[in-house]
DNA sequence: TTCCGTGCAAACGATTTGCACGTCT
DNA sequence: AGACGTGCAAATCGTTTGCACGGAA
């Protein structure tokens, strides 16, 4: 997403477009992976508690998307054009993302169908060794 | 999973069954959805250092597995049978299983080949609302 | 003036570690 | 004896909260 379109999109939101969020914008803008809350602190040397608070309001104004991977610390990613997947390398805990042609779709109305539950959102992720950790 | 293969199992491995394995492992018998550590203490009554080493002990051994429905607390339940995934209620935080017929295999093989990442797992969880909480 | 954004210190909750003691083999 | 299991207290780590200050609308 370019930087001009978030700002609109914050304006348009009644959001206060300040340096420090534009540089977490930016820095989220330049990395291919998922960081951490603890990753903005190093990179953007701003309070760890404006970090995990404009996390948080760019959550609510949807810019970005909030990843688990099971190890304690969540990670943000901007929220792109296409849904997508992630591929954990178990040694160099490297991220690749991987997208489907065929989606999850069938499988959620069937799950709507048979246990009447109403699916909003699915997080998958595949956990193995990259083409480097294989050999 | 009968409690007399956990105890075979156990001693094959050459892991001391105590009361307290025990215990942990009928109550994780008894549930079912997931549970976390804190439910453990509370229901076994024994010392979370001891609940979170023989959990540790159980994932290595392979009589359990680990769940992160990506609220800040690990949840951990009975490695059974089937290979399945979670419905997780976003409201009133409840959990029920699905599995489907057909499975993620072909996209793995897919990822295997076009990105040369070699998968051992995925962890699939779905967010919405269950029966009762959606009316 | 009244929000809103930021920083700092302290609080919090889940999990881990260090150490002492007890128990099974 | 020696390895393993448990308890307790303290430490750690990621995240959140309370409070004060400063700046923008």
């Amino acid at each position: 997403m370019k930087i001009d379109k978030f700002i609109d999109e914050m304006k348009k939101q009644k959001r206060r477009v300040t340096p420090v969020r534009k540089e977490i914008f930016e820095f989220l803008s330049s990395v291919s992976s998922p960081i951490t809350a603890d990753d903005l602190v190093k990179k953007v040397g701003v309070n760890k508690t404006t970090i995990y608070r404009d996390l948080d309001l760019f959550l609510k104004t949807g810019f970005i998307q909030e990843i688990d991977f099971g190890d304690g610390t969540k990670r943000y990613e901007l929220k792109e054009l296409k849904h997508h997947h992630h591929l954990i390398c178990l040694k160099c805990k490297g991220v690749q993302d991987v997208s489907f042609d065929e989606n999850l779709e069938v499988e959620e109305s069937k799950i709507k169908k048979l246990q009447k539950f109403q699916v909003l959102r699915h997080d998958l992720e595949f956990f193995g060794y990259c083409k480097n950790c294989t050999k």
